[in-house]
DNA sequence: CGTGTCTTTGACCGATTGGTCAAATGAATG
DNA sequence: CATTCATTTGACCAATCGGTCAAAGACACG
């Protein structure tokens, strides 16, 4: 009667363990796209990386593609919290720095995410492009218009709310993604203890008000 | 009596049409390898981008990973120029300035060059590894002590030297790396122009002496 | 035990990968 | 014109690519 075959993946996950096995095909798919792109991953890495054979990979999920696009839907909304998260009742200052602290976290927690957005981006954005000029925006919209409140209000410093907010991103993406040249520089150390209070005296000699 | 058959790349190219086809694949190269990464790469789009046959462009190139190579080894010396050409005896808010409108420029004219860079890293830098922790470093350790030097004179506000230069690294690269992101929030303007006064801004608050 | 479902896999497919090679062109020089 | 060298190309190669499929294995439940 039920025409539908298996598909592991329709719905949701039934059993608990199906979950797990994507997950982990996600987590070692995580690994390989943030590396190497899309175009440079294979699924035989992935598949590799996850503990299962190929055709075991593509028994739960059905394409590389999907694969992907799972990984960025699922990226983009975490990314994007921090943005969110800034309270517009709050203190400027410190809900800025607050904001920092939070990306920078995220660079820190999740490098392998912030690598895999900027490959995508690298790539000009042909899975993320319409989220770019749709949702992303009217955030970053709404929340220059928030930082342009508070400039008024002399309660931060006069600054470019947008490029403000790039600022933030490419600081703080920059621990992420550029890693190893940072590494490679600073030597063992870890970075993101120095990274914490530069950003910090960067950010507020930036925007306090004097 | 010549074992060497043919080689055109040996030495360098003698005729001038030599010179230019090598330039000419390397610019197609340089547009595939930035946007898709060494191993998303294709010849075969390297080859139509140049508008040869791929059996061509191999007599000109021994292989995928040289023309990778040669274009990563002839860009690092360009991108690093800037950050050489700091004057120690220079003012020093100028000098730091200066130096962020040389990286910034960059970043404008030569946008394919900034995003090889980064793909490269994200890949872990697997060619450029050494020179990472070699030159690199021992560049940046120069440049820090120049810097220290100008805070303890109390000529240039107190800061991690090291962490500002990554700062203006990721400030400038990014306008180049993350310009499709930017371009979508941003709308049609050209994000430079905003930029420049805007990292002006950034720097002379963050580096001016009080 | 048997049976039906879920999972895994080896074999395989056509397309594409980086790269080779011999032969065919082109151009220059005697 | 003949010769020589530089250049270009079509055919081809083994390896790998993303993906399919039928059959085998694992597992539940009666």
């Amino acid at each position: 009667m039920a025409e539908i075959p298996a598909e592991p993946q329709s719905g949701r996950g039934r059993t608990r363990i199906q979950k797990a096995k994507r997950q982990a095909i996600l987590e070692a798919a995580l690994d390989v796209f943030s590396q190497d792109g899309f175009r440079g991953a294979t699924l035989d890495r992935i598949a590799t990386a996850a503990g299962l054979s190929k055709p075991n990979l593509l028994y739960y999920f059905p394409s590389k593609e999907a694969i992907y696009a799972e990984l960025l839907t699922g990226l983009l909304s975490t990314w994007l919290d921090p943005l969110r998260a800034i309270d517009p009742e709050g203190e400027p200052l410190d809900e800025m720095l607050a904001y920092v602290r939070r990306k920078l976290d995220l660079s820190r927690d999740f490098p392998r995410e912030s690598r895999l957005f900027a490959n995508e981006i690298l790539r000009g954005a042909p899975n993320l492009g319409d989220l770019l000029s749709g949702d992303l925006r009217a955030l970053v919209d709404q929340t220059a218009a928030v930082l342009r409140g508070w400039i008024a209000e002399g309660r931060l410093a006069p600054v470019d709310p947008k490029h403000t907010i790039f600022s933030i991103w490419a600081l703080t993406q920059h621990y992420a993604d550029f890693d190893v040249q940072i590494c490679a520089v600073l030597g063992g150390d870890d970075p993101f203890d120095g990274a914490a209070t530069h950003l910090e005296t960067v950010f507020t000699r930036l925007l306090a008000p004097r």
